[in-house]
DNA sequence: CGACTCCTTCGACACCTCTCGTACCATGGG
DNA sequence: CCCATGGTACGAGAGGTGTCGAAGGAGTCG
């Protein structure tokens, strides 16, 4: 094929899918916090080899999972590699200001238990 | 006793120990959420009794004891009831615009859900 | 083709969570 | 002093969650 889904779709929700409570506990566990800080941080699509997480790779898969099927990011195949990216849009318009006052409060809560 | 601390206290987590993974979890419950919006529009303390919610007492009194053992509310005894108040301050000092956006998506939601 | 990389699936396990009912304690009013 | 009211404690059960390891599919590169 020469379009770029390489293959098999990934299932998301429709942005009127999503559902705060959804999103406020996929963001509730530190692995994929970490995960969508990482992909905040670097403005574009990662992939999943790219995070180095202290959990094994099916563990990371199923953190993928979670964050795919509450609508917090949106995942696509890209050869024998899978891209993800922040739905950072559909975010917004649903829940405005929720994410980045999210991405503050844990970039905050990460220099706080740091230290100085 | 001429004071209002009428009794028994409860242990609430200091400002620096509340964590933002347990406050997003706190916040990730139905019930739980309605109760702070609740809370919140509501501008003052609120009895747990006032509460009208689809669950049992005992369940009622677990999902309190989330809540503030989490960071989000701070609850003391009266008499017989048991008043409960939004940790604001602390919370915006920690997590500066946070609650107020959860509380906005939670409020867009629930007119997104109930059609217009 | 074959090997390698990347990710998924499956079963399993420990643990936590939400829920309930029943029994209970604490306060305040007759 | 006793009881009504408001909340708690405890045990239990159904179901979800985070974690792993082993086995396996899908692409890519030689």
């Amino acid at each position: 094929m020469t379009d770029r889904d390489t293959s098999r779709t990934l299932a998301h929700p429709e942005a009127a899918e999503i559902r705060l409570e959804g999103v406020l506990h996929a963001l509730s566990d530190p692995v994929r916090l970490s995960i969508v800080l990482d992909l905040a941080a670097s403005a574009d699509d990662l992939a999943c080899s790219h995070f180095d997480l202290p959990v094994t790779k099916s563990t990371t898969t199923h953190h993928f999972r979670v964050l795919r099927e509450s609508g917090v990011v949106r995942q696509a195949y890209r050869g024998t590699t899978k891209l993800n990216a922040l739905r950072r849009d559909d975010l917004e318009a649903l829940f405005p200001g929720l994410l980045d006052s999210v991405l503050t409060a844990a970039a905050a809560e990460a220099e706080r238990l740091t230290s100085t």
